[in-house]
DNA sequence: CTGAGGATCCTG
DNA sequence: AGGATCCTCAGC
């Protein structure tokens, strides 16, 4: 069994634990007790001072988490549809987070809506689709990612994986900083294999 | 109290 | 290309 990622590998910059991520396993355990892993494939930083990061303009209720000690959750609602699953990331005060945006996942989640039965490897491709196979809304918001919580990190064994560096999905703000990371060839990431918008 | 916008996703 | 859908926050 991999070694449980710990709060003080989260406390860094977003940028360093990113790419770090890519190839670690999520682990969600239901209040059933079925445990469902995956290995994500995707992620984004967001930094202090970054316009597009939610914690630019300051602290507020909703991103609170993200000011907070790392290795913690971070989770929001958007579009009045879907929730996304962010790792807070370095010291306290310093509003920054890890969008966790695909992953793939080691077996199908319980409770599937039945649109999402297609393709197994594409279940959590995208932030919103993860949330949403996970069963994961703003109650997750500020947990430790501890198995306490259901919800947790397991570091990769093996060799580092070979990354492809880009740009942000999505964003309307600072489209040109290049820190979004996936695996190379990896069909589990978000919009298949695209690069960015 | 009001309204505008948003780190998405699916359909056509 | 557009719509669903609603929370959050800034502004009045």
């Amino acid at each position: 069994m991999a070694a449980i990622i710990t709060a003080d590998w989260c406390d860094r910059a977003a940028t360093a634990v990113a790419p770090d991520l890519i190839g670690c396993t999520l682990v969600r355990q239901f209040a059933s007790g079925i445990i469902v892993r995956g290995q994500i494939v995707e992620t984004e930083a967001y930094m202090p001072g970054d316009p597009a990061c939610h914690a630019y303009r300051g602290q507020t209720r909703r991103n609170a988490a993200m000011f907070g000690p790392a290795g913690v959750s971070y989770v929001y609602f958007i579009y009045g549809m879907y929730h996304c699953l962010n790792v807070v990331t370095d010291a306290v005060g310093q509003g920054s987070a890890v969008l966790i945006r695909s992953a793939q996942l080691e077996s199908i989640p319980p409770d599937l809506p039945p649109k999402q039965a297609s393709q197994p490897k594409r279940i959590a491709a995208g932030p919103g689709k993860l949330c949403r196979a996970l069963q994961l809304d703003r109650a997750y918001d500020g947990l430790p990612l501890e198995p306490a919580t259901g919800l947790w990190l397991e570091h990769r064994r093996g060799d580092p994986p070979e990354l492809v560096q880009t740009t942000r999905i999505g964003l309307s703000q600072a489209q040109e900083l290049p820190w979004r990371w996936f695996l190379k060839g990896s069909r589990a990431v978000s919009r298949g294999i695209q690069s960015s918008r």
